[in-house]
Formats: C-alpha cells, sequence, structure tokens
DNA sequence: CTAATTAGAGACTCTTTTGTCTTAAAATAA
DNA sequence: TTATTTTAAGACAAAAGAGTCTCTAATTAG
C-alpha cells in the first residue's frame, strides 16, 4: 500500500475538518461516527496531528479538534509526512541505503521521476480542494456515505 | 512503503538473474549471498516466483532457479504483480472500498493519474533494461557493492 | 548404494502496524 | 463542588509482515 492505514485516516479525518467552518472545535467522537473509524484509533492519529501542530484540540464540553490553517493552505503532502514521514518520497525503490544521484541502483532514475509524480500530486492538492469537489459532486468519504450526510448536522 | 520487502527482495533477485546465461541455474544459496538477503527468506520469496511460473527450478548438484522467460520480457510489474498482488494499482487511495470511476472519492481522480505513472514505470521497464543498465555504468545492488562484483564468479 | 547438494514445505519467532481499553487531566455546566 | 464532556497518555491485544530454523524430497557425484 502507498499510504499506512493511519495516514489514510488521517487524510479522511482532515479533509471532513476542512469542511467546517475555521472557528469551531469538532468532537473526535463524532469524526469517528461520521468517518466510520474506530474513535480510540482515530484519537491517537489525531494527537499526532496536534503534536505536529496541523490541529489545536481543546478539552471539555464543546471541545474537540480543528485545523491550525485554512484547509486551502494545507496540502495532501503535509499530512502524509506528518504521519507516515518522508520515506515514501525518499526511499529507494530497491531499498538500498543511500540510494541517490551519486550512488544510483538501476531503478533509480525511473523511480525518481515517478516518485517526483507522485510528490506534485500530493503538494498541489489541498484539503479545501478535495473538500469542495467531494461537497459539489456529492462524492464520499466513507464506504456507503455521501457528502451531504457528511456535512447534515 | 510502495512494495513490501518482499517485493523489492524478489526484484533484485529476478535482475540478478537476468545477468545470467538463459539454461544455466542458479542456487539461491548463492544469490543470498551475493544480495545479501537472508537465505530462507529469499528461498521462501523465490518459491512464489517458481509457483507462479516466472522461474523454475532444479534440485541437487548445479541446481538452483532460473527465469523462465528472456530478461527482455519480463516487466518489473510482473514481479510487483506476483508478489504483492493487484492493491498498489487498483485500491483506492483514501481506502474506500469499490472507489472508482461510478463511485469514487474526491481523490479518485488525481490518484487514478498518478498511479497510472507508476504503473506505466512499471509496465515499460523490463529485467533486462535495468540489467543492462547496471552493467553499462557499474551500477549496485547491494548497500556496498557494485556490478562488477555480482557479475564475478 | 551412499554422501552431498540443492529446492520445498511448514512450524516457529520477532517486529511493526492496527486496533482496543482504561485511567488521568482539563474544561464546562449546574 | 460535583457530574459531565472532552482530549491525553499509555498499557494491552490482535493481525500482518519479516525473518529463522528444521526436516523432507529430489538430484547428482563418487
Amino acid at each position: 500500500m502507498l499510504l499506512s492505514k493511519s495516514c489514510v485516516y488521517g487524510l479522511r479525518a482532515t479533509l471532513y475538518l476542512a469542511t467546517k467552518p475555521g472557528g469551531e472545535f469538532t468532537p473526535i467522537k463524532k469524526m469517528s461516527e461520521k468517518l466510520e473509524i474506530s474513535f480510540h484509533f482515530l484519537t491517537k492519529i489525531l494527537q499526532q496531528l496536534t503534536a505536529d501542530g496541523m490541529l489545536e484540540s481543546f478539552k471539555g464540553p464543546n471541545g474537540g479538534v480543528r485545523l491550525t490553517k485554512p484547509g486551502s493552505k494545507i496540502k495532501l503532502i503535509d499530512v502524509v509526512l506528518a504521519i507516515d514521514g518522508p520515506k515514501l518520497l525518499t526511499e529507494c525503490a530497491l531499498g538500498l541505503p543511500g540510494c541517490g544521484l551519486k550512488n544510483p541502483c538501476p531503478l533509480h532514475d525511473k523511480w525518481a521521476e515517478t516518485r517526483d509524480s507522485i510528490r506534485d500530486m500530493l503538494q498541489n492538492t489541498s484539503l479545501s480542494d478535495l473538500a469542495e469537489k467531494g461537497e459539489k459532486e456529492n462524492l464520499r468519504l466513507t464506504e456507503d456515505g455521501d457528502f451531504e450526510e457528511l456535512l447534515r448536522n
């Protein structure tokens, strides 16, 4: 798999937060229900993003988490790097340590190209891009649901 | 990681076999030493490729494994599919079951493009392509070695 | 035939990832 | 103050991936 499950859940969650008005805190419990992700597991993932500074949290009634920046300023790559780290964009496709321009493996050049296209995609797509597209076309972030249902309540 | 370790080892091993004359059997023990991969683990991986029909094996002295087709006819994608299966090229980036043209997630279109560029790279690169490049430029398939050392003996 | 060499098969362990659960700490409301 | 709601922290368990080990079966060499 390209991205870990944690990372995928993190993307779904931040994408959901990007549909919310900026100042509002959303409880993780509600997110976990809307997104059909285990509450405790999602909590753990979002704690990483809070530690990373991408989210801020607030305890107690009316608490929850929110993005620290507008969704248009957060790119997918930010979430991926925060959760999965840089390996996807730096590691050799044949697993050789120190593979690079200076000391490449036979696949290095081709893989570097492919990797760049992955990086570009993640770098050029913001949470808002996807949230707006999802809303306009009523797409889904869960197995069965759609965006309308996601935004309701 | 894009590819599992098993898959990476499988690629290194088949790439190594592609440097050998067609009829010759290479013992897995020797490959494991040349490639610095645990013998038993490599054996298990190559058994998959033998079952898959990409390799054939022969027991006893002068036995070993060899490619069943010329390296120029085996593409990287063949090895990847045999070991990691099709998930990389079919799965939704947000992990939603059944994500596709008909019922896409917000990331589907962009991810489909990126995925195509991964597929193209794997489909357009043969074992021989890499083996020849490695030999010409004396590249490496291990942390420290080079191709010259690989081919020696 | 016997010993040596090789792949095959499967049990087993270790590590990482994924997921669950419990308790603590912060904040609010009554 | 007390009960409630929320995140924080960390122990724990389950599953998957990675790696080891032993024994068997096939083949060859002597």
